[in-house]
Parts: C-alpha cells; sequence; structure tokens
DNA sequence: ATTACTAGTAGACGAGTAA
DNA sequence: TTTACTCGTCTACTAGTAA
C-alpha cells in the first residue's frame, strides 16, 4: 500500500471508521492529517478509487467506512510493526487440545503430499494431525505466522482429485519437532493442525482440553 | 513523525537496523522503498538530519542504524495499530505481586496527592501501593496504556519538597476499582503500582508471587 | 455549512554526473 | 563500485472559488 493512503487510512481507522461509518469532513480529515481540506477532499477520492473506503456522501456530512481491502491492508502494515516489536526468532502460540473431524489427517496420507513432508521438513509425519484451539488473544498471531513466508508443501492431482498448496510453518512442542499446515486458500480460522512424526498425542500423553504452547520458528 | 520518514524508518528496521548496524547501500534501500537511488540517498540525509538514524560512512559501504529516537516514534506508530486492532475498551496486564520500597506508599500519603484522588478516581487510597511486576510479554501493553491520556494529578510543593505531576489510570482488579499510578516522569519499568480505597493485599489474600490479572479502562 | 473543481506554485523525484 | 551534488520535470499541494 503507498506510504501516502496508509497514513490517512490508520488515521480513519483510529477514529472508528473500521467498525462502522463516521461522519467526518474533509476539513476535519485534513486536519487530522495535516494538510488542507481541498488535499484531504483529493485523498478521499483517492482513497474510495483505491476501494479502501466505502462512502455515503449525504448532504451535510459525509459517511466513510474501510473496505475490507482497507482493512486488511492496514493489518499488514501492522504485522510489519508486530515483526519488528515482538518478534526475536520464535513466536509462542497458546492453545487448547480439540478433536479435529479427521480431515487433515486424510489430507496428509496422500502421497503426493507426504514425499514433499520428508524432503522439506525432514520428517515424515505421523498419520493424523493434532489439532489445537488457538487462544482468542493469541489468533492475532496466527496473521503474523501467515505473514511470514512458511514452507510450500505443492498441490497435486491423484485420481481425479485435486489437492491444493500447503504452507508449512517448522514449529516445536515441548522441544519435539513439528510443523504446523494451513492449506493454500484458507479462511479464518482459529484452529491450526499440527503434523509430527510421532503421535504426539500420546507421546505427550495429550488429552482434548488440555492446554498447549506451539512455538513457530520464523 | 512525517510519514514519508516513517516508510523509510520501518524498513530499515525490518531488516535490523534496531539492533545493531548493517550494511545498506542507497541503491538497496531504493529498491526496498521502491525510489531511485538518488532519492534513497536523499532520504538517508534527511533521517540523519531528523536523527533518527546514525550512519557509519565507511569507504565501501555505509552502515545504518536506527537512533533511540527513530526507535521511540517508530513504537508510537506501533502503538496506533496496536489501539486499532487489539483494543476494544479495556486491556488487560499479567503479572505477579512483588513487594515495593514502599516509596509509592510515601507520596500517595502526601495531602497534595490525596485531596486529588478523591475528586479525579472517586476514591481516597489506603496508605500504600500494591507493586505488580509485569509480566515480559505484556510490559509491550504498559507503552499502549501510557499513550493513552490517563488522568493526571498535579504535583505541588511541600515542606521546600517538589513533587511531580502523577498519572492515574483507572483499572480493575477482580472487579474492585483501582488505578494504577506512574510519575510523570519516569524512565522504563517493568513494575506498576496500584492505589486502591481497600488494603488489596489483606481484601484479595494475595501474597508475594500471587499471579494477578490488573484490568485498565482505556 | 459542505465537497471538489481549476490554476498556480513549491517541493519531491530521477537523470546525469562528479568525487 | 560507492555517495550525493545540480538541474529539469512533474507531481502534489494549497488558494480561490463554484455548486
Amino acid at each position: 500500500m503507498d506510504e501516502k493512503y496508509s497514513f490517512a487510512l490508520r488515521k480513519l481507522a483510529l477514529l472508528g471508521a473500521m467498525d462502522d461509518y463516521i461522519a467526518i469532513s474533509s476539513r476535519e480529515l485534513g486536519e487530522a492529517l495535516e494538510m488542507s481540506q481541498q488535499s484531504a477532499s483529493k485523498r478521499i477520492l483517492e482513497l474510495l478509487d483505491e476501494k479502501y473506503i466505502v462512502r455515503d456522501l449525504g448532504a451535510r456530512r459525509q459517511r466513510i467506512k474501510l473496505t475490507q481491502k482497507g482493512i486488511d491492508d492496514l493489518k499488514k502494515e501492522y504485522n510489519e510493526y508486530r515483526r519488528i516489536f515482538e518478534l526475536t526468532d520464535h513466536m509462542t502460540i497458546h492453545g487448547n487440545v480439540v478433536s479435529g473431524m479427521g480431515e487433515g489427517g486424510y489430507y496428509i496420507c496422500q502421497d503426493g503430499y507426504k514425499s514433499q513432508f520428508q524432503s522439506k521438513l525432514g520428517f515424515t509425519p505421523f498419520e493424523g494431525t493434532l489439532n489445537i484451539q488457538v487462544d482468542p488473544e493469541d489468533v492475532g498471531k496466527l496473521d503474523v505466522v501467515r505473514s511470514i513466508a512458511g514452507i510450500t508443501i505443492n498441490g497435486f492431482s491423484s485420481d481425479g482429485r485435486s489437492f491444493g498448496d500447503v504452507i508449512a510453518y517448522k514449529a516445536k512442542i515441548r522441544n519435539i519437532d513439528c510443523a504446523i499446515v494451513v492449506p493454500e486458500r484458507s479462511h479464518y480460522v482459529d484452529t491450526i493442525e499440527i503434523i509430527c512424526q510421532y503421535h504426539l498425542r500420546r507421546t505427550l500423553s495429550l488429552e482434548d482440553g488440555d492446554h498447549i504452547d506451539v512455538k513457530v520458528n520464523l
């Protein structure tokens, strides 16, 4: 995102335009951005053009709200700052062990993925994944992890079915090497799937509800 | 901080210039900032002029490092993002009860402060403070709290001694109203002092080392 | 009040180039 | 190779003003 847009978008977000429409005149925005009313008006038109905001131009006062694109791009910047100020070489994600629907296990058993795990991660995973429901306050960390380049496990086709790319992030649970696997095209989730050469649930005597820390390498 | 400086400073920080000198040519910085070598060179001179960075201009390659001012100003931006993405109406700070040096108690007993606590916070504090050592991962939250306008308790002079301004932040511990008090001119600390109308230590049966959550109003 | 056009200007930018 | 100067261009700004 162009820096001139970032600054204006940030101010709008601070004024609450992320949650709902806020009434703000171009003069007021100009003041907040330390520029003239005319320039602020122009900036608003540019932000509209770039689809960072939507506007409800009423008779007296315009009302402005960030679009999802605006929020997403602002969040990317936020994640850059997190990388600067929070990260060292790893990030610990806290969560609880939950039972998955067994889907992950089916996928990682596919030979197309399996061979890549060995070469790219250094281990062949146990046939099943450990599902961890991430603590609400740590869900944001997942964005940071996603913004870091993970290891791409290429998709493939088999028996007329196509399997998409999967991104793997090397991690450790109680010093055992493992990896978080996330489908390339995945929506927002608060549950992560872990693969490991061992049966983590048995090796670590884990049960549903147990609290656990996952240390992700960055 | 001017937005054009913020962008360049952020890139330098991402490249590690916050911890130590990094070798980066103006051409390389220009690439990162999507501008020409000439403009990047000019930007570096501006950043030097504004004291955001220091430079070690070697024969072949210049080495750049952020100054404390650069780091501080960048952190202010980071805190803006935290306010956008993390805050609701409160922030919970985790820590452990520790024994203070009794200093806080001496200060809040001063009548000059005491009367203001009643009018500005709605309670007269118990004669003593509860000291909490903030968990390392929550120390950053203190910056966010500090960046929010708290309630200023004005300083005064008494018996030829001058007492400086104190900033109070309304908070709750296990649903009991209290406040975090921070001297206006204070350096970085990982311990916070809490005032409350009750003797928190006794009321909540707290002992040194007990883990406790402080919910700060924002 | 507003928003946003046009016009004029200041400043940011990159090309060329010196050191 | 560097850094960073000068200089021409062009963008981004503000003032004036219309709607």
